[in-house]
DNA sequence: GTCTATAACCGGATAGAC
DNA sequence: GTCTATCCGGTTATAGAC
């Protein structure tokens, strides 16, 4: 599913050959970055032409979907245990949190570069474009997820928005992930505890009925973004 | 300033010609986009050569840190007479805000590309580098005069944050413009207005004694991403 | 030292033959 | 589906003029 999204690849062959240009590239990243691994390096090392690599892979770019693809996959799979076993909102959310960072580690050094073309809404990689929905619609699920098994009681009106409001706040520590050079990127991690306190605190307070005039307020400046 | 910021020209003739090229550029950005511009044609629109507007401007990337310096300043002047005459918060930030999306209007087409360079780590033009760090401090300074102006009562724990906070609010709101395509950005417009009054509202609520303990776990977390 | 110009280099992307 | 040849534009090296 994540070859079928991009390009051609029908026949057996060709789709080893995508896949071994594909490796390439995501090895040749992680360990040079982004801007140091050249087209050319990656063809010679996957033992194919240049124009063949990009018969595959229409631009630089493109790979990068690619990887999209790839982490939001194992994301799921990182998740999937902690959703199975996890019973509270501030423990499911904090262990997808985890998870997502967990997955995206290895790839921190050219994680700059990603995001950075994911904010040009010209590029096909933004998070809000076409290209990147099936993607960005299986993360919301996730988070979807993350309310619906937990135990606290959220009013309807939030529980509506809350899974697109968390993918949000997901890209938000996304971004500061970037940006966090800590050992072990532990500023990341304190973000996410003491944000995942915060979120189920306000989630809290949000079902009391003296926030209603409030809580409209904000969730109907909400619709306003959709 | 703007100009010391970035490179040569001291005597009257190279500032002139940097001012050429930066002005030729920016008209070209504008008319036809950042990608559709090359450095050719700047330099030939300019009447300099090649290398020559190369001396003046680094890199492509260059010439938009000039472009951030500019509207930077054309903002702040917009700014003034509305701080001047205003005095709730409301509408001193609703001002700010509005004469900001005013400011860059202009450039909404290559707006894209200039916060997608922004949002790499690596970019000197992120918004937390060291190369921003003038623009991002008067900016921030700026919001500082928005809330200390106005006749609200804000805790002083809450005051001493507020600045960096809407500075990091408003560029949310700019990120949002950024994918706006909507007619003459009626949606950024309302967002502001809507979101305005929201922050209004919770700096109200964050001042009831009562709201002590949240506001303490807010600050707290905030803290820890300075 | 300040400024300007010309000629490469390098890497992403495309055209077209096989 | 694969290759070779080429284009194109950002960037750099370098030489020299004022």
């Amino acid at each position: 599913m994540t070859a079928a999204r991009v390009s051609p690849a029908k026949t057996t062959k060709g789709e080893e050959t995508r896949a071994r240009i594909l490796e390439t590239a995501l090895e040749l990243f992680r360990d040079r970055g982004y801007d140091e691994t050249t087209m050319r390096a990656i063809a010679a090392q996957a033992h194919v032409s240049l124009g063949n690599a990009y018969y595959y892979f229409t631009s630089k770019e493109t790979l990068i979907q690619a990887f999209y693809g790839r982490t939001h996959e194992e994301h799921l799979a990182a998740s999937a245990p902690m959703l199975a076993t996890r019973h509270t909102l501030k423990a499911r959310l904090a262990g997808v949190m985890h998870a997502k960072l967990d997955t995206i580690e290895p790839y921190h050094r050219f994680a700059g570069v990603l995001f950075k073309t994911a904010a040009d809404p010209a590029s096909p990689l933004h998070p809000f474009s076409a290209e990147s929905a099936q993607v960005r619609e299986e993360s919301t699920r996730l988070f979807g997820e993350v309310v619906d098994g937990a135990d606290a009681r959220v009013p309807d009106d939030l529980r509506a928005e809350l899974p697109r409001l968390l993918w949000l706040y997901h890209m938000g520590i996304v971004l500061f992930w970037i940006h966090d050079n800590s050992p072990k990127r532990a500023r990341s991690r304190k973000l996410v505890e003491m944000s995942v306190d915060l979120i189920a605190t306000l989630i809290a307070f949000a079902a009391n009925p003296l926030m209603r005039p409030l809580r409209k307020a904000a969730l109907k400046m909400i619709a306003e973004t959709k």
